[in-house]
DNA sequence: TTTGACTTGTTATGATGTAACATGAATAAG
DNA sequence: CTTATTCATGTTACATCATAACAAGTCAAA
């Protein structure tokens, strides 16, 4: 996953530093959504800066790039499961545990961009998260 | 639209205070996404508290009472414009002028949930803003 | 008219995000 | 190899968004 990201950035004419490459890495370990905060306290125990930008600049990067997401319902960031399909996915987030999935999202963008075309409005950028109960949540609530 | 909110929350068993009027009127006067901070300054300049937690409240009451919506991907919120129809719109945010509009999203609401039923994900609450040009702006844009 | 629920206000603090500037590493030009 | 330029990292300081906890006032029902 970090050699292909790295490949993705070069030819791109980016890189992957170690802040960079470490924040993308503590996003894929926990595989979640992640305060930019949370992300800062591992990096500061590491030898990062503990300043805000140092966080926010690495994930900024990384969501630039395609390597992440940032969820707004959450204030938080995520890695990108399928990094090079589709970036503009949809987000499914469980509401008891936590976990983040990620969608192709094509038909409901095209829905959303039907309907606004009937009001002459151009969407451009669309954000399509859910919140709800993942498989493993709603066996467990079931009675 | 007061009166008709008045009588909604009647039925509810919940009362439309001078604060929450107030903080309604400003929403529908701009009829635009606002920040709770540019509320509760109007509402401070008005002769109400000043302190944060005064337009929290207003706010999120309005919301719980579906006459007003937040915008996560503004940190803001705005007058609902059609109470009592379909309360979990899609909205459109035009990115030059912030106008705001809602649109009945059961279409794309439907494209989602039939989605994530493929992953077994049981969707309680989706989020879903777009982000673009509206009719105006575009019209402006062109060359 | 007392009781209890609700509303409004406050203080204080927490959480999230960015501007501006100084220093240091990597690349490119000479 | 050296210098110039760009990019990256770090800092301080501040801006913005949001809530917890408590005190005082209002309202309507018992
Ligand atoms: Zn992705
Ligand atoms: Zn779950
Ligand atoms: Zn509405
Ligand atoms: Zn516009």
């Amino acid at each position: 996953m970090l050699d292909q990201a790295r490949d993705r950035l070069a030819a791109n004419g980016a890189r992957l530093t170690p802040v960079r490459q470490r924040t993308l890495e503590i996003l894929l370990e926990s595989h979640r959504a992640m305060g930019a905060y949370e992300v800062l306290d591992r990096l500061a125990a590491e030898g990062f800066g503990r300043q805000p930008p140092v966080a926010y600049r690495a994930l900024e990067f990384l969501v630039e790039h395609g390597l992440a997401h940032r969820l707004q319902r959450l204030n938080a960031f995520a890695a990108c499961l399928h990094p090079g399909h589709d970036h503009a996915p949809a987000f499914l987030i469980c509401r008891e545990c936590d976990m983040l999935a990620e969608l192709p999202a094509a038909p409901v963008r095209d829905a959303l961009t039907e309907l606004a075309a009937e009001s002459g409005f151009q969407v451009e950028r669309a954000t399509i998260e859910a919140l709800g109960l993942c498989p493993a949540c709603a066996d467990a609530a079931r009675p």
